[in-house]
DNA sequence: ATGAAAGCGCTAACAC
DNA sequence: GTGTTAGCGCTTTCAT
């Protein structure tokens, strides 16, 4: 429990506590001579600095919190990759706070964060978000914020995002290039960025194509498996969707179960796409086409903007959208060819 | 940007610094009526206590590391859910630092942890990790460190884990008994407890079973899945193995790919069994038998065991293996039987 | 080139 | 019951 600190290597060097600090802070106004005595203790002793002393005299943390909704999910946890391989580039700490989709829970982390404890924040919004005053607050406060995939646009900050509403027409024109003529959409909370670009992604391909657009063919899904997978049930038995356009990864594992269930047949019955970055999407029965984010960049580029406010003065965040484009991987889930793949002939005999 | 601060709070109620601290911090000496119109105000204007100050001060910084390999993992993920989950209930800030698997950048963390940062930490050893001196000079400064899943048992603290030996030996009997007679153990990291444990239990079952053993049939994975691929379909083709036991998610995923490309067919020419936490086990073709851990419990009881050792200064850590069971969830990818079950009859037309 | 001293915002003795 | 004061460990003028 003997810590080291400035005054102890200071009365060890016969220097002045100041003095050693400088020498630390490679000051200009040090002799080199000292300099290497000092940094050879400190190395010697594995000194560190008291970070909240420091913290506190300088008003800056050196670290920075990242709120998600969800950790359980590729997308963030691919995400958190990228944004931690930039911070541990720049030295900085990260903490995590998980809201899990509740609103108030990110109000309250929002609030904790209006002293010091963070220079900077990058979030993505709850899906129960629904007003944006404590985002504000801490924007007023001077903390920079900046968001990622799940964003508020109108806030003089950076958004970083995939093209979802293009992502999603692709989907909906694939599934439809395909054959399909009744296709449901899966669709994310309304009150988010997401839930509603990649929604309108699907109406405009709808309508682009001369389709019958049905509200109905809408599920509004929620955040409890259970209560999904009834809805799921629900319209597939009563609308017998020939296309499901899954907007997020577990609405596309629920629906591989409820076909199951039902014995309906991917992609022969219902063909199916989601968006998903599920490293097992290639092994599924059968292969799930995917939108693939690219989760690590956005994360990486989130965090680059974040520093670079941090690190010069000058710079202000302002409002940008930076859009990274997703990838459409076809696989046998939206196939419309009645040959089994060489790769699965092994499944019958 | 105009910060509040007890200085301000004070100056509005016409109070003395000291006496808003301790209004705020409930103290028995402070009236209730002042108490009620120093919080009052606080709320108004949203103070929030600056934490490094207190943090200084205290000695304490509400705070706990939790140091993991990687995280894009199902595993780590769900661990850190339970992690949090506790941490959230007792006010405690998470800072996440992910090694990579790399030894010296576990150090390195560490090493950073020395002066105050946090009060306790979390971890799971990367697999270069050979020495533990960096975990025995942080204990002595006196950080309670306690381990999961991939732990060192020699230090003196509580070690949570699921019984990997046991997972093991039944995963590897539920092969033999499949009728399996040359089994491949996929072999995680040596360095590593999980790694030792599993190929134990991988060992005694094959000698249990009267078997001949076979050291080829170890293969000695790494961290890389070029080269692991390499491994894989060297031996699947050389060795020609009827069972995979595959110690950790990512070589079972492996598994399929190369099984696909040697048009190997899971279970008929190879029976595979993993280690996995993923949700879409069920969904994959064929359907993964895997041993799944009860990763948010372990996460959970971790963090438990950290918090006991912070709330009461009298409870010291002490040396302790405290064991999760992992369930065993027979799917299709060792099914032994002919006969095609009903829900993929879909599949053969 | 080095040191003395003030102070970041808060807490906790100790006065009054 | 409230106020005064002395730090926590560090950084940073400003003196020497």
């Amino acid at each position: 429990m003997e810590s080291v600190d400035l005054k102890k290597l200071a009365r060890l060097l016969n220097l002045s506590i100041s003095t050693v600090s400088k020498a630390l802070r490679d000051s200009y106004d040090i002799s080199k001579e000292t300099k290497e005595r000092v940094i050879a203790l400190a190395n010697e002793l594995n000194y560190q600095p008291n970070p909240h002393a420091s913290s506190l005299r300088r008003h800056k943390s050196k670290t920075i919190a990242v709120i998600i909704p969800e950790i359980a999910n590729n997308f963030f946890t691919l995400a958190i990759n990228g944004i931690e391989s930039i911070a541990q580039e720049k030295g900085y700490h990260v903490l995590i706070y998980i809201t899990h989709e509740d609103a108030e829970k990110e109000v309250a982390f929002i609030k904790h964060l209006h002293n010091g404890r963070v220079d900077g924040v990058l979030i993505s919004l709850s899906s129960s978000t629904k007003d944006y005053d404590h985002i504000k607050e801490l924007q007023e406060r001077g903390l920079p914020i900046v968001f990622f995939d799940r964003v508020y646009e109108h806030l003089n900050t950076a958004c970083i995002t995939t093209d979802d509403y293009e992502s999603s027409y692709k989907a909906t024109q694939h599934l439809i290039d395909k054959g399909c003529t009744n296709i449901a959409h899966l669709m994310f909370a309304e009150s988010t960025s997401i839930g509603n670009k990649r929604m309108k992604g699907y109406v405009d391909a709808i309508h682009d194509n001369g389709l019958p657009f049905d509200e109905k063919m809408i599920v509004h899904c929620t955040n409890d498996d259970e209560q999904d997978y009834k809805l799921l049930e629900k319209i597939f038995r009563s609308k017998r969707p020939d296309g499901v356009f899954a907007s997020v990864e577990r609405y596309a594992i629920l629906s591989y179960d409820v076909c199951n269930r039902l014995k309906l047949s991917i992609p022969e019955d219902i063909k199916l796409i989601s968006f998903s970055n599920l490293q097992a999407a290639a092994f599924l029965n059968p292969p799930l086409s995917t939108i693939r984010q690219p989760a690590f960049d956005i994360g990486k580029e989130a965090a680059s903007i974040l520093f670079k406010a941090l690190d010069k003065k000058m710079f202000k965040l302002k409002q940008e959208n930076i859009v990274f484009k997703s990838t459409l991987v076809e696989r046998e889930s939206t196939s419309n060819s009645i040959i089994r793949k060489a790769s699965d002939n092994k499944k019958v005999f």
